[in-house]
Formats: C-alpha cells, sequence, structure tokens
DNA sequence: TATTGTTATACTCTATAACTATA
DNA sequence: TATAGTTATAGAGTATAACAATA
C-alpha cells in the first residue's frame, strides 16, 4: 500500500506546505528564498553576503541576483560594513520589515490548515515527534548515511539463494 | 525558536530522507524519477507513456528522454499496445524488475534511519499522524487554498491599528 | 482531424570563470 | 597576494513547437 510508505507521506505533506508557501511568497522577489534573505536581513547581527549565501545553501553569485531584486523592490538595503568595507551588509528597510511580518502571519495560517486534519492534542504530539526527527537529521550526512547503507547490503545482498 | 516552526521540521526531515534516497538511487538512470518510472512498469496493469507522464508530474517530452536511458540500460521495454498501436506501454525486463526489487529493499533500510530517534510506539504513532495528514493534504489545492488565505487575510490585515 | 510519441529549438535556472575594489 | 562582491558566459534541466505515425 502506497500509504504506508514514509518517503510518499512524507512527499505529500511537505509539497502541500511549500506549494501554499511559495503562492504566499509569489509577491516577494526571488520567492522563497527572497523571504529566506529578508528574514535574515531583519536579524540583530547582520551578516555579509557570501556568509547569508553559504548559511542558506545557494551560491554568491544567485545572491548577488537576488539582493539585487530584493534592493529594487525597496525591501532591503546594502551597506558597506564599517570594519571591513568590501564586506557588504543586508539589511531590511521599514518596508522589508513589515512585508515580513505580514509574510510570516500568512505563514502560520498556512501551516494550521495543513495539520487541520489532527486534534489539537495530536498536533502537539505531532510536532514534537517531528522536533525530535528534524533535530537528529539536522546532524546527519545523508549521503554518508546511503553510502555506508549500500555497503552493507552488498555484503549481504537480499537474494532467496545467495 | 526555529525548531517549532513545521516547514523547517518539515524540510529537514524530509530532504534529509530525499537525500538518502538519491544517493541509493544514483544508479539508477535517471535517477528518483528513472526509479517510478521502472516502479510503475512492474504494475499489473502496463500504463502508457503518456498517461504515466501525466500520472507522475512530468512532461511527456522528458519521459521520452526517461524512458529512452532506461531502456538503453536494459531495464524497461516498450511495447506498442495491442489495441492502439501509438500507446507504447512501459514493461519492466528481468533485469529492472531483480534491480527495482534491490532498490526498494534499501528505501525500507533509509526509512527505518529516518525514524531511528523514535520508539516503535512513537515510530507507529508518528506514521499514523503523518498519513492523516497526507490523505488530507493529497485532496487540497494548495494553490487555490493560499489564494483564498490571502484574500481573506486582505479583508481583515493583521495591524494593530485597522 | 485528433492523438501518441519523437525530435528540434528555446528558455530558465544555476554554476564557472574572469574582473573590480578593497585589504 | 587574498578576499568580497560583481559581471559575463556556459552548462544542465525543462518546456514549447513542429513533426511522424496511427487512429
Amino acid at each position: 500500500m502506497l500509504d504506508d510508505d514514509l518517503g510518499w507521506s512524507l512527499g505529500v505533506v511537505f509539497r502541500t506546505y511549500v506549494r501554499m508557501a511559495d503562492t504566499l511568497m509569489s509577491s516577494v522577489p526571488g520567492g522563497p528564498r527572497g523571504f529566506q534573505v529578508l528574514t535574515a536581513a531583519t536579524a540583530e547581527e547582520p551578516v555579509g553576503q557570501g556568509a547569508l549565501a553559504h548559511r542558506l545553501g545557494i551560491d554568491r553569485t544567485v545572491m548577488t541576483y537576488l539582493v539585487d531584486e530584493l534592493e529594487a523592490a525597496g525591501l532591503v538595503e546594502r551597506r558597506a560594513g564599517t570594519k571591513d568595507r568590501r564586506n557588504k551588509q543586508i539589511v531590511a528597510t521599514g518596508h522589508g520589515t513589515r512585508l515580513l511580518a505580514d509574510l510570516q502571519h500568512r505563514l502560520g495560517k498556512a501551516e494550521s490548515h495543513v495539520l487541520e486534519p489532527l486534534s489539537d492534542a495530536e498536533r502537539t504530539r505531532f510536532r514534537r515527534l517531528l522536533r525530535k526527527l528534524a533535530v537528529r537529521a539536522q546532524d546527519l550526512d545523508p549521503v554518508a548515511e546511503a553510502c555506508a547503507l549500500v555497503e552493507e547490503l552488498d555484503a549481504a545482498p537480499p537474494r532467496a539463494h545467495p
């Protein structure tokens, strides 16, 4: 039964959430990634473009285009760092900050919508279990794990008559 | 706190699983999508290329390239339909069937690995809750839902002094 | 004429490499 | 010389459009 497949269930729920989020964020230049940059731009400690790109897992050349768009829309500003003028820090404008608050509110609504089939008690339980998995998954190197798995199975393949 | 964000948790867990799966399936031409086609190719009811492309949500022209690769690797065959010779059905070869069984076994292992932080009872509960969400999510049109959300919020925006 | 699959072309997104400016 | 960011170019992946075969 397909419904029992973890990957399938995860995929359906995740994609539904992502598509809702994408739609909500279609007004932001650069979409979901523009949103992430905007979020980082409101942090207390402003961070340079390169470091930010690394943290979000995107190329630094892509970050240039992304910030170009956000700046053109008046959502963020580039400020040359005081210590190192090469290092450009991304900070949100008032307009950017307000838009971000609005988007976060909408995302919360989308989240509730996805969790709607569950009762309050179930939602709490689900969040707890999922967080437990996420915390561990974060520290995992999926590629390395998968390679280990392959070697382990190659040593004892699942055949009827080896 | 970031850990409380549903989207973040879902994303971390899903991406970890997907990356493990991708690595496991790197030996299949076309990667994860090649795997999906191969899976469909072992179904009792063989299905035409176009219908299959639609079901997997990929373009029919892409499907042509995908099947080309799988056929070149000797995993599937194209058979002209008996009733309509335009309709080419994709069926797995013996080699393809064996490879698929192997991959499914490995995916099961990867799945257990992701769920490792949970006890047996917790795993069961998690699967049950997730499936409940997935079943509902499947019947949802995320874009339409998001649009409805936007209109609803635009009517009563989250401002201190409206 | 309509439909299934193929081929050729164009487009989008992303990465690589060369360039400018600061250090 | 080395680093942060920018710009130009090339590459992979995907979609659009014209095509051939069958209905």
